[in-house]
DNA sequence: CCACTTAAGCAACGCTGTTGCCAAAGTGCA
DNA sequence: TGCACTTTGGCAACAGCGTTGCTTAAGTGG
């Protein structure tokens, strides 16, 4: 698409305003801006007194003396606006407010049951948003309006709720695809039910996709990785050149079935010797060490095929023997002579930390 | 990296030089290119201006009234620069010579042997570019100037030889990495040194980089597809979202050596039940009805983790049989329910009409 | 022949980042 | 304490982008 000067502008805008957020709390100086933009000093003073006037960002101190004029850091308004994100998995609602940085405030958990179907469900979520934005009906009403709020503070702004749950989906229809096990799910259209009934802006994603935007917004995070989720199933977040990889049909990633034994067991999704059917299998035996080797194998393949730099394990059958899984997996990278580091992903809000990345990441260009 | 005014300028440019790229002979409308762009018809007006004002776009003709006064078709002017591409393959050397549309203008081929070392081969392939640019040494002199040429119609711009040969190497550096087979390579500069004899920009890449680079770039090709190469050793270019997938270190696209017989025969990579062993000791056997299924089952896993939309086949073993590989793979796909289409990439040449596209590529902003 | 429609250029404009300049705010030596 | 120097960062003028409002060009159709 063709680009205007109203789009530069907010592209250069959003461009700084993601500099400040990975800068965090030790801030940036308007010379540093420049330099990581390549704009002149003087566009980054305008570009960022339009973004203090909006209230996105602050002065913070100033820098020592080089033998001139401090500079002064800047850094971003974590209060300026906050998001929600849900993580919607098989048995269990997670739902989590954050502010502009993407900082946990409040954390709401609550046992689900994705086969009750979709209205139950989304009767539980909407509860739970309502009650972490503080507009939960305290007399049976619905009708408190969002903004006057208990736990977000006056004034704040609400992007918008980040949905996560189990793929297959069309992230950009915002519609769930025949999950496993759970028919009745298929073409409900989640994202604007659930857009109508709280009055604010829906992204539905997959776990794994949510999970993998989290990750890759983290300051400091490499530019092409894999997250790999074994959880009920097997998938994986895939993050190249910096953001994440969806696919048209919002099916990449779809790591649980790729062969990996030809000719192997038979797989319900029609294939056979399935990377998820062999590690799942194995992990049912306990022998999870041979479920690590087989993760391993299905993460050496990612590793080669796409030359990611890191990979890194999550879910709730790796968080429970995370170090066995690294080490495993560790072992057959190193064994085919691939450097990519083997790490873990962070604790059991993962997927539901990225959900709310869903809707902050456009701020920030991404 | 920021924006600015003058980067805006040539983003537009390029992505209007694009479309009238796409729209071939035909040619589009200024309307048309402002519709596809979401410029103003006036935007669109300036820029053509300045492209007809530099050679790089003419008025062709009119289309039919439609009540008012017909629409001016505009097209690209291929004339206006060339480029050479170079396929630098074990045993074989391609050069061609294309206009700014990628139209072949001249193909020169000669055997070569990668194992006689970069010396040598690099004469050659100075050479075969010097003969196609017209700058060839008549009287054994090498100061004929580029420009003064035969082939190139008199005031030609070149923009550059591009030059793939097979991985691993890279792309950034223009350094090959270590040929199997052709140790001697490893860290020469490849692109360097051919830049400083040929006096022209050299971009170096991978072999099914390039190749699927040439296949992004055809008119009404699918966003995100993969070129498989079966050739002396079985590769393949990704491309995703328009763009081909490198990689940091040009590694992407490793697709002999990911596992797809787990615990299976032990690999020269070190690893075991590699797909191109398993695929080429088919071959070997006669059997390429199974080398088909096999491919297949590796173009299967692609298409299910990258969620892409196409796949292509080449290489030489393909093009030997080609409908056996297509419909071999054709039938695993189908047989998963997955409905990507299997195609054929055009002939012979593939590789080094894609290498080609990598110098005039940066002109249409891709 | 003329009303109407559609395409496309001209001129004025708002806004972008850039440039040249200057004030502000430090350091460090005499 | 004073002054030279360095560095930061805002002010003002500017070039150039796409946009807007309008006019002219070039067709169709009754």
């Amino acid at each position: 698409m063709g680009v205007n000067v109203p789009a530069l502008r907010s592209h250069n805008a959003a461009l700084v305003l993601d500099l400040l957020r990975t800068a965090g709390e030790s801030g940036i100086s308007r010379l540093e801006l420049a330099e990581r933009t390549g704009l002149t000093p003087q566009a980054v003073s305008k570009i960022t007194a339009r973004l203090r006037a909006e209230g996105l960002a602050a002065e913070a101190g100033h820098r020592a003396s080089t033998g001139g004029k401090p500079r002064t850091v800047l850094r971003l308004e974590p209060s300026a606006a906050y998001a929600v994100g849900v993580h919607l998995d098989r048995d269990e609602l997670t739902a989590l407010l954050t502010d502009l940085a993407g900082t946990v405030l409040e954390v709401r958990r609550r046992p689900v049951d994705l086969g009750a179907g979709a209205g139950p469900v989304l009767d539980a979520v909407t509860e739970e948003v309502r009650a972490l934005l503080g507009t939960a009906p305290t007399g049976g009403s619905d009708a408190v309006a969002p903004g006057r709020s208990r736990t977000v503070p006056a004034g704040g702004r609400v992007l918008g709720v980040g949905v996560a749950m189990p793929g297959p989906l069309d992230h950009r229809a915002g519609v769930p695809g025949r999950v496993t096990g759970f028919p009745e799910w298929a073409g409900h259209p989640v994202r604007d039910e659930l857009a109508a009934r709280l009055g604010l802006p829906v992204v539905l994603d997959k776990d794994t996709n949510a999970a993998a935007l989290g990750l890759a917004l983290r300051p400091a995070a490499p530019g092409s990785f894999a997250y790999v989720h074994l959880g009920t199933g097997l998938g994986a977040g895939l993050v190249l050149g910096g953001a994440p990889l969806r696919g048209d049909r919002t099916g990449a990633g779809e790591l649980g079935h790729q062969t990996v034994r030809l000719d192997g067991e038979p797989c319900g999704c029609g294939g056979r010797g399935c990377l998820e059917a062999l590690c799942l299998a194995a992990v049912a035996r306990g022998e999870l060490g041979e479920a690590a080797r087989i993760l391993g194998t299905g993460a050496a393949n990612l590793v080669r095929l796409l030359d990611i730099d890191q990979v890194l394990l999550g879910g709730r059958v790796v968080l429970a023997a995370p170090e066995v899984f690294a080490e495993g997996v560790r072992e057959v990278l190193t064994g085919l002579g691939l450097t990519a580091p083997v790490g873990l992903a962070t604790g059991r809000d993962g997927v539901a930390e990225g959900a709310a990345w869903l809707t902050l990441a456009p701020v920030f260009g991404k």
